[in-house]
DNA sequence: CCGCGGTAGTTAAAATTTCAAGGAGAGCTC
DNA sequence: GAGCTCTCCTTGAAATTTTAACTACCGCGG
């Protein structure tokens, strides 16, 4: 049997409608593919998470989610924003950033412009935790992944990764001008 | 502030071990790589968890399981087994599978030979879910990657994840020779 | 047969994530 | 300026995952 292939039924009633007809199933090429991806990204994800934790005391997404403060002006940026660069939802970064305000990473601010807002800051303490768990991570993320790719490969990932995130964006750049799309 | 690079200082002391001298930080191009991936998988895997539990009622990665189970013969696999296929602990997957025998898509077996092994087995009912669902999620996985892709691209992803795979796979098969290695 | 180290799988508890609601403020309209 | 809608963010509870034991059993060497 198939991967996502379970029914071997004959020819479907008629090409009418896009939903009720036989799906196109993948081919193997395309199975060994999708399941290339899926054994690597688990691999990796679990991989990092593990490294992580076991440097820094916190999983791979919070490492991100320090990061990217650490990047941004005043090392601080509105919870919105910052979901939206790590890709996750508002809820989840309500949570996250509790958990690393605990460990003293991060600094909750309010907003004065909006009083419904609120700034996640990178403390000092974040800093330094970053500053010296990077190498480590570098190296884990290096010894997994561009260690092991050709130039012309790390490029074609990257241009993939690039291609699959567009089309996954909830809305992309604009997404508050729906009236664009 | 460039990703994971923290650390602005100067030349390092003197390269003598490895570990303490100044990291390889990733470079431009490296860092825009790894993002995109990051965010892509970030992206889909999330896209696939919510298709998943909308149309199948269960995350992405019990429905792997489903389907791993649904390609073995007779429909069974040994806990340890399958936890390797799908690259997960057995702890996660003794959860797993406890939550999807209640659902009545998977039932433990005993093992003959082994009394300390179980099988986990897919149902009828665990095997109807999957033919409902399957062209849905199939369906999701070509809009998402392989309707966007040239298959230059996707035998390129392919190469790239078997690469990564296998640098990370615990240790690959002949695990339980490892007089071999 | 006994003891011993290793394997198969489970489990409780803690951490994280998801899901569904909710509180509070912004912003617009009439 | 009251009402309405929408946004920002949080929260509690349920679901899932992680971590660290723990039980039962296999297999080997004595």
């Amino acid at each position: 049997m198939e991967y996502m292939n379970t029914a071997s039924t004959s020819a479907p009633p008629s090409p009418v409608s896009a939903s009720a007809e036989e799906p196109r199933w993948l081919t193997d090429d395309e199975q060994r593919v999708w399941r290339a991806y899926i054994d690597a990204s688990t691999l990796l994800e679990d991989h990092l998470d593990r490294q992580l934790q076991r440097d820094a005391g916190m999983p791979h997404v919070y490492y991100g989610l320090l990061v990217k403060l650490a990047e941004s002006p005043r090392r601080r940026l509105r919870m919105t924003e910052l979901a939206m660069y790590a890709k996750i939802t508002r809820s989840r970064l309500s949570h996250a950033i509790a958990r690393l305000e605990k460990n003293g990473w991060v600094r909750r601010e309010d907003c004065p412009d909006d009083k419904r807002g609120q700034f996640a800051v990178l403390t000092d303490a974040g800093m330094e935790v970053l500053r010296e768990t990077a190498p480590g991570h570098v190296a884990a993320v290096r010894q997994a992944m561009f260690d092991r790719l050709t130039t012309e490969q790390q490029k074609a990932l990257g241009e993939i990764m690039r291609i699959v995130a567009e089309g996954l964006q909830p809305s992309e750049a604009g997404a508050d001008l729906p009236w664009l799309r």
